[in-house]
This record gives C-alpha cells, structure tokens and sequence, in this order.
DNA sequence: GCCAACATGTAATGAGTTACATGATTAG
DNA sequence: CTAATCATGTAACTCATTACATGTTGGC
C-alpha cells in the first residue's frame, strides 16, 4: 500500500468552501485547521500546479484593485468527485509523533526539575491554545445558520478544546504522580 | 532550525532500559510507546549503526541457547550524555496530521451516513484502544516499587488513557452535533 | 513440511520542511 | 523609508515508509 499525497485532498477541500490563492490557503490552514493540520509553500504550490495539470482545480489570473495580479484557485467538478473519493474512504489512524511524551517516557534519564518544566510548558501551551479556541468558537458563530460548514468546523473545533482540556488534566495528573512518588520515597527513607 | 533525525534519541532512550537487538525495539515500542511513537526497520537499523559509529553506543554478537548469532546493544556513556542534552531541551509541539479530523472538516461534501460511519469507527478503535492499555496497566504494575521507569510509563500510558477517552467523547459530541442539526433542519421545513 | 515469527539489513521512492530568490504593497 | 506582510515560486535536503532480499527458528 503505497503512500498518498495527502496535501492534495486538503488544497482540494478548502478550495470547495471558498477560490483563493495559494497564499490565502495557507493562512486560511494557519487560523483554522492549523492546530490539526498542517502544509507549507513548498508543498502548496506544486500541488496547486499539479492539480490544474490534471484538471482538479483550475485557476484565473485575477487583478485586484490595485492592479496587481494574483493567481486564484477554484475546484472543477472532477476535483470534486477526486475528493468525495477520498473522503469516503477510511481514515489511517494517526502516525503521530508526539516528542514531549517520548522525552517524558525517558523520565528517568531527566533532572526532576526538568521533568516539571516540561510539564508547565505544557500547560502553558494548552491554556493559549484554549483561549485561541474560544475566539474562534467566537469568530465562525455568524455562519452557524448560513453555512454548511459550520457543523464541521464546530466538530473539529471541538476536538481541539477536549484536546486541550484532556492535556490540562493530564500534566495534573502527571504532577501529582510524580509528588506522590517523591513523598513516597521520603517516607521509606525514614 | 534545521530538522533533527529524532529516531535516534528514542533509540538511546530504549537503549538506557534494556540492552537489546534492532529486532527488540521495534517490538518494545511496538508494545509500549507505539500509541505516541513509531519506528520502521529501515530507520532504526541504519541509526543503530550511525549510533555505534559515532560512539553513543556498541554492540556485541551475543549467541543465544540454539547457537544463532544476535547483535545486541547497549548505550555508552557520551551516548547517555547525548540523550540528556536533548531531554533537556524544550519539546517541538506536535504537528501531527489528523486525517480522519480533515476528512470531517470538509464534511459537508460527503454523504450524512459516511460521517457517521467514520464516527464510529472512531469509538471503535478508541475502545480497542482502552482495552489494550488497560492490559497495559496491569502487566506494569509488578515493576511500580522495581523500576525507577514505572513512574514515567504510567505517565505516558494515562496519556493514552484520557486521549482514547477524550475521543470517545468527542465522537458522541460530534454525532449529537449532527442528530441536533438535523432535527432543526426538519422543523424548520415543516 | 509449512507458516509465522525471529532477525538483519538495503534500495527505491516520495512526502514534506527549510532555505533561498524575487518582487509588490502597506503600515508605522 | 523601512520593516512587515503579501505573493509566488524553486532547490536542496532529509526523514521516513515500503518493498525487497535473505536466512533461521519454533510451533502445529
């Protein structure tokens, strides 16, 4: 089972809810779908091309006020079959590589007071990310009855707030474990 | 910022656990951090060789009971000071690609019944899952008072434990989402 | 006797990031 | 006027997977 091109079907997708640029895909990835998913330049526009090439998407030299010109991207119906194809299919299970739980795996090897920063860092990063969430809950609430999207953008959106809140409870968890196994070995060398 | 080969930490990681061959470590993560980190033979085999080269580690042919040659390895010294060098360090956050969340985030371009069908493949593997670290939980527990590593496997096994259970959550969140939607829609059309 | 698992690798391939290059426009 | 952002790309690189190759051992 060969590996697929993943970066397409997400090019592909976002060119069926609005026509943009490349440049705007990656920003639209950034303040969205970025916190699950995400493509660089290197990526987008050779996929973007490749995608014309095969009839996917294609694209229109479009003048904006200022007269500068900019490429804007928009799905065919072909690419919309393409998609629906692979929407369709079985998710692969995350591959993911999660480096803070494999440096945390190897606990033992790490000064305590290093373990601790880990784990605040780690809060930190997960009380911002939930803060960001509630803004966007905030942003995408005006499309909730006029666009078919929003159910999908509020799923995965949700995802991202029990993901964090599930990280929050976690690095909780994981500080008393540790305090607990410090008092532990304080009172055995009593 | 160049990328960094991070195979070969989790390498030295494992390696300050137990001294064992390639073949050994892809079943030990296979069985303990394989929900968070992975390897394939064709990275681990060449980093093992990389490693000894440069001195992190060394082998030896060991001969088991029926005579058949195995290389085993065990971390060195400069390699334990390598792996600290990089515990010590900030861990990069995850940019890990949830597909089967992409696939929901275009939602709206595919049929009602595929959602839910990904839906609940999700709380079928999540359940799996759960099984699977509870068994997990109970096969560590003998090294609890032994091993200075317990402590830090239980800390990466709850994560999986409330992320598989974070999911469970979401997925009955998100088809609640999809039954409200469609029941306005039907009032609304009466 | 055969299949699964053990055990060690290499080669091909491609996916994806980072860095580089270039130029226009806009905000301070 | 200068820095940041918009905008479009290419080249180099490397990480990582998949497939291939080869041989052994153990269970049914």
């Amino acid at each position: 089972m060969k590996r697929e091109n993943k970066t397409q079907f997400a090019l592909l997708g976002i060119l069926t809810q609005y026509e943009c640029t490349g440049y705007d895909i990656k920003k639209f990835i950034e303040t969205s779908i970025g916190f699950f998913w995400n493509e660089s330049f290197g990526q987008i526009y050779p996929n973007l091309k490749r995608l014309e090439k095969e009839g996917s998407i294609k694209s229109l030299r479009k003048k904006d006020s200022k007269g500068s010109v900019k490429i804007v991207y928009s799905i065919t119906e072909p690419g919309r079959k393409k998609l629906q194809g692979w929407l369709a299919q079985k998710a692969e299970p995350v591959a993911y590589r999660h480096e803070l739980l494999l440096k945390l795996f190897f606990g033992s090897q790490m000064q305590s007071p290093k373990v601790k920063e880990h784990l605040s860092r780690c809060n930190e990063h997960n009380r911002a990310l939930l803060k960001n969430y509630t803004q966007i809950e905030k942003d995408i609430a005006q499309y909730k009855s006029t666009s078919p999207d929003w159910l999908y953008w509020r799923m995965t959106l949700q995802y991202g707030i029990l993901s964090a809140r599930m990280e929050l409870e976690w690095a909780d968890y994981s500080a008393k474990l540790i305090q607990s196994a410090k008092n532990k070995k304080q009172r055995d060398q009593k």
